[in-house]
DNA sequence: CTGCTCGGCA
């Protein structure tokens, strides 16, 4: 009953039901404890999980290595390592030595901050005693280095996994899975769920639910159907997350309307819907400039019960802030440090965002300073923010300080980062400091791109030094910049299937398209069919590459002299 | 009753 009641997310029944529990006479052991308490941890509300800890000790029941585990588990999931080594000492004080769970928990939460070297030391240290690392460590650890490490560094593991005899479940075989999709090889993906039907671990709900993203992301909604359908034929049902996905994809395709009414109709389909179902309309709603009906939709969320976890949080705040309600947004925050969620990168960025936006630059430092504290690393997104705050108040030379600052401390930066100081540095008339910002993200093969030569172009043209922003424009038209351009776009996963289908794959027909809506000044529509023949890997003519760079400069320069 | 894989936000 009680594990029911959590399973629906109603945690204070399932408080209450163990108030009842003691009428009838029966009291609540560890057991019951440890399973509200796993569900307190895995929805991330820490406050309450401490709360009912407290409870536990009164009512004078001793933690179990249970206990301790689910509490590494919760700590590690909203990345407080320092925490979870403090339950593991306070383990080891109460003789409750960490097994492998703990291990794994914790090298999980090493991973998920990026850990990765630590995390493999952690393993080494395991072999060293007596806990013998096992197919889920590995699999944590594969997983660790797709995501934040190397990609042959993921697969001298899958060896190393082979080597000891271990055998690659499925859970191995998903996350390679997942990687090739990541990755848009969606042939290997879809040969290596093939392997899996040969091995002794069929393709599960996660795999098909996987290849279904996979190809719903490719823009290939044909296949994903195909997917849905050879899914039911294997007698896996579509669930939550399934669902989600087609939400998702409706929503990125702007079809806001339909996937309305999937939401709609979904318990009647036999979908449970969840708070992931919700913000996945909510940010559709909020990005289509449908705010009414993404704050309706919020409150009927709400009405249903359904919690929000600190991803809703941060799509209706990022929501509240592009609407200029930045009181409101704020409010929001209180209310999920009421709920006892723990505020993540995200939740600071978009705020930061919107100060930095408002003028309120000092403001911006104090929450990053909060985010520190809170040892929460300030990310690329942090410092982007920041730097363009600094930047459009004025404030070039602390922005310069920051930015030299975060690349001594060897922090990731990327081609924002430099386009943001570069424009920023045009600004001030600064080109040659500027130039010199140029080179160096060339070095680290982080552009140019338009942008960057839109800043330049831009500060040549104003200090009348015509001259050397042809030169620049002709530069912008070498073929190299435009493959890396196309690369870029690939990555970005741009989507626009709607023109994918209906244009012709034919590369000179394509071509054609792209020069025509060029000539006509249309660059916007020009740069949408570029994106669809780039998914459609059609090859197009140089000369193609040549009328859209140069048509997007004109765009530029018109835009930057309608801002002039 | 605890761990690894699938869906969302910047």
């Amino acid at each position: 009953m009680i594990l029911g009641c959590c399973l629906e997310g109603k945690f204070n029944e399932a408080i209450s039901f163990i108030e009842k529990m003691k009428e009838f006479g029966c009291f609540p052991d560890s057991v019951t404890y440890n399973t509200i308490l796993g569900f307190f941890c895995k929805k991330g509300r820490l406050k309450e999980a401490g709360n009912l800890l407290q409870d536990m000790k009164e009512k004078g029941l001793m933690p179990n290595r249970y206990t301790f585990n689910i509490l590494v588990s919760g700590y590690c999931k909203v990345g407080w390592l320092k925490e979870a080594r403090k339950v593991i000492d306070l383990m080891v004080q109460n003789d409750v030595l960490p097994d492998i769970w703990t291990y794994n928990m914790l090298i999980n939460g090493l991973c998920g901050e990026g850990r990765i070297e630590e995390a493999v030391k952690l393993k080494d240290e395991m072999e060293h005693s007596k806990v013998l690392p096992d197919v889920v460590t590995y699999n944590t650890l594969i997983d660790g280095y797709f995501k934040h490490g190397s990609s042959e560094d993921g697969f001298r593991l899958v060896e190393e996994m082979r080597e000891k005899g271990m055998e690659l479940n499925a859970v191995t075989n998903n996350i390679l899975v997942k990687w090739y999709c990541k990755e848009g090889k969606m042939d290997e993906a879809s040969e290596r769920a093939r392997m899996m039907e040969e091995s002794g671990f069929p393709p599960d709900k996660v795999t098909y639910n996987t290849l279904i993203n996979g190809y719903c992301k490719a823009g290939k909604l044909g296949e994903a159907f195909e997917m849905m359908d050879l899914m039911g034929r294997k007698g896996f049902k579509m669930d939550t997350i399934t669902l989600n996905t087609i939400l998702h994809t409706l929503c990125r395709e702007k079809k806001l309307k339909e996937a309305s009414e999937l939401l709609n109709s979904a318990s009647n389909r036999g979908y449970l819907l969840d708070e992931v179902s919700y913000g996945t309309l909510l940010a559709g709603y909020f990005r289509d400039g449908m705010a009414d009906k993404a704050l309706q939709l919020w409150s009927e969320m709400r009405k249903k019960e359904i919690i929000p976890s600190i991803i809703t949080y941060n799509t209706i705040i990022r929501g509240l802030c592009q609407l200029g309600k930045t009181e409101q947004a704020i409010s929001k925050f209180k209310e999920l440090l009421r709920n006892g969620l723990v505020p993540d990168a995200t939740t600071y960025n978009t705020i930061i965002h919107v100060y930095c936006k408002e003028g309120k630059v000092e403001k911006a430092f104090e929450l990053h300073n909060k985010m520190v504290e809170k040892s929460l690393k300030p990310d690329v997104f942090t410092c982007n923010i920041l730097l363009s705050g600094l930047c459009s108040d004025g404030m070039l030379e602390k922005a310069l300080k920051l930015f030299n600052t975060w690349i001594s401390e060897g922090k990731a930066i990327d081609q924002v980062t430099y386009n943001t100081m570069i424009s920023g540095l045009c600004k001030e008339g600064r080109l040659e400091d500027a130039f010199h910002l140029v080179s160096e993200m060339k070095e680290r093969n982080l552009g140019p791109d338009h942008y960057t030569y839109s800043a330049i172009l831009g500060a040549l043209a104003s200090a009348g030094r015509m001259n050397e922003a042809d030169e620049f424009m002709s530069k912008m038209v070498e073929v190299e910049n435009f493959r890396e351009q196309s690369l870029q776009l690939k990555e970005q996963n741009v989507k626009t299937s709607e023109i994918t289908e209906a244009y012709d794959p034919d590369s000179n027909a394509c071509s054609e398209q792209i020069i025509e809506l060029c000539n006509q000044g249309r660059y916007k529509d020009a740069m949408r069919i570029f994106e669809a023949s780039n998914q459609k890997g059609v090859t197009l003519s140089k000369s193609t590459y040549i009328v859209l760079m140069e048509g997007l400069i004109k765009r530029r320069k018109r835009l930057s002299k309608a801002v002039q």
